[in-house]
RNA sequence: GGUGCUAUCGUCUAGUGGCCUAGGACAACGGCCUCUCACGCCGUAAACCCCGGUUCGAGUCCGGGUAGCACUACCA
């Protein structure tokens, strides 16, 4: 009978969701999507001393700009940044769920599968320092403080004491512990290199990944484990909890992926990547309340969800064929676990800028112009209010569809379209060097008279009127009309002439020229 | 140090024993277009980690090296 298809995304509250984290949650979701099942979004947060407020809520807030739906446990309420809980799985947090680890924590103690160790960490600190490779296992608890080792009546004594203490798994030495993989096939480690781990910790009553990890995955009836490689190396540990749990039959499959690297150099991809090459390694801008810090994010740098979806899918992932642009039914219908490489994939954002061309260019200059609007106007703001002409939003949407296909970002549009909103002041010197020739004023002068007596102000009039004239005296078409752009846009840069002053309008070009001839030299 | 995973252009990758003279995309470079800058189009350069073995034949299978990465916490 086919199990019905459950994966989990279950990220710790740490800190803003990497953008590694991402791209886990969206191989689930996809996985998910694909076979009908459910998407599941449980917290982590195990470790009380390493909670960043805000964090839960930026992860399900990331998540839900970029479209990954969630199904069940913890999203965002639909319109609204409050945080629901769905699902008879509950609860998803990991700290409200206490009760429920006492009871299995029980379970392998009773089963003899687990023992309660009081060894402090400083004790443990002093054993490493003291033994090179100092290890928790079966060839050292027996030296250790732990209720193997102590008489019943002194293990109940410390409890009874209110000693600190843990509960460590206990692993049966030289036992081969097979892992089946989605990804890499059968990967086999021998318990000898695995250490009793720590399942619980009384100090805080909470219980480490491993032991809640596997007691929520069973609970919540997860059918497949898809996560990061880092998690690889622990696989037969937690093979061996649904062992002792007597969960053999229906442990889930694991997918263990590749690791998003380092763009140069070597290494896991980090958050001090992204401010040393200048890119977001987290989807939202993140204020850290914890430590102060920012951190700049694809969304308020200018990238459509789309693009990320897209860019992430394929870092990692590869269809056959040469497809590129996938939409996210697109990717929901070709993905397959098997197609997943092998080998962590270096991180290389000019691809993601690349993608962003591509979806900024599937926009409407409406839709653009609906984005690029709040940013035109603070940098409006920002200059002299005097001088911006009056801008709505029909003019704003017919310069970028001049503009568009020359920018990766709805903010870099104000580098190509500001000088249809503000004239120059200044032109650019490399420009006039090249294209401002000892004849340009006289050029200009005599335009403008030429100008001056055109009343049907359009591109084909212009033409019309302009290029016999030029030809007709002999100036070149290069010469006259190059020195023409610098006038009007301060650079030899920008669309073609004729759309720039039909946007401009005949006085504000006349005005750009009588300028031009004033200010330059 | 130990254990595991991995290994095709600078980068992401296609390739599942003959279709490979190794394909695509990003980036780079060159050209075309052109009143400029871009976009676009066309083109160039660019890779099977090394050594053995299996086979008529290996990028593809096997072994050994080497290298990279991950893990090795009362973090996840």
């Amino acid at each position: 009978m086919e199990r019905r298809v459950r994966v989990r995304f279950a990220p710790s509250p740490t800190g803003a969701l990497h953008i590694g984290g991402v791209r886990t949650a969206l191989y689930n979701y996809l996985f998910a999507r694909q076979h009908g099942g459910d998407m599941l979004l449980r917290i982590e947060d195990t470790d009380s001393t390493r909670f960043v407020p805000g964090a839960e809520e930026y992860i399900l807030e990331a998540l839900d700009w970029l479209g990954i739906g969630i199904d069940e446990g913890l999203r965002q309420k639909k319109g609204t940044k409050e945080i629901e809980a769905v699902g008879n799985h509950g609860p998803y947090r990991q700290s409200e769920r206490r009760e429920i680890y006492h009871q299995y924590v029980k379970q392998l103690l009773d089963s003899g599968h687990a023992y309660i160790a009081f060894d402090t960490p400083e004790e443990l600190e002093a054993k490493r320092n003291e033994i090179a490779n100092f290890q928790y296992d079966a060839r050292t608890r027996e030296q250790m403080c732990n209720s193997l080792t102590l008489s019943k009546e002194e293990v109940d004594a410390r409890l009874a004491r209110g000693d600190k203490y843990v509960v460590r798994f206990k692993v049966e030495p030289n036992e081969d512990v097979h892992v089946h993989d989605l990804i890499r096939g059968e990967v086999v480690i021998n318990s000898n290199i695995l250490d009793d781990k720590v399942l619980y910790k009384s100090a805080d009553d909470l219980p480490t990944y491993h032991l809640a990890n596997i007691v929520d995955d069973h609970l919540m009836e997860v059918s497949h484990v898809i996560r990061g490689e880092e998690w690889l190396p622990s696989a037969p540990l937690h093979v061996l909890l649904y062992r002792a749990f007597g969960w053999a039959d229906t442990m889930p499959e694991f997918a263990h992926l590749p690791l998003l690297l380092k763009p140069d150099g070597n290494g896991k991809l980090s958050k001090r990547d992204g401010d040393r090459l200048g890119f977001p390694v987290f989807p939202l801008e993140f204020h850290n309340q914890k430590d102060g810090t920012v951190s700049s994010g694809y969304r308020e740098s200018g990238y459509f969800p789309e693009a990320v979806i897209n860019f992430l899918a394929l870092l990692g992932w590869h269809n056959t064929g040469d497809q590129e642009m996938f939409t996210m039914d697109e990717l929901i219908q070709q993905f397959s676990l098997d197609r997943v490489s092998k080998s962590g994939a270096k991180f290389d954002f000019e691809k993601g800028k690349w993608f962003n061309h591509q979806y900024l260019q599937l926009h409407s200059d409406d839709e653009l112009a609906e984005l690029f609007m709040p940013v035109l106007e603070e940098h409006l703001r920002n200059l002299n209010a005097s001088t911006a002409r009056d801008i709505n939003k029909t003019v704003v949407a017919k310069v970028i569809g001049l503009t568009k296909d020359r920018v990766n970002f709805v903010p870099e549009l104000w580098e190509q379209v500001n000088f249809f909103f503000v004239a120059p002041t200044e032109y650019d010197e490399k420009s006039l060097k090249k294209r401002w020739k000892e004849d340009s004023p006289k050029h200009m002068t005599e335009l403008l008279e030429l100008l001056e007596g055109v009343n049907d102000w359009n591109a084909e009039t212009l033409d019309a009127t302009v290029m016999p004239w030029i030809e007709q005296k002999e100036y070149g078409v290069g010469i006259v009309m190059n020195a023409f752009r610098i006038c009007l846009v301060g650079a030899a840069r920008g669309p073609h002439i004729w759309a720039i002053t039909d946007v401009l309008g005949k006085e504000e070009t006349l005005a750009r020229v009588r300028a031009a001839l004033k200010t330059i030299k």
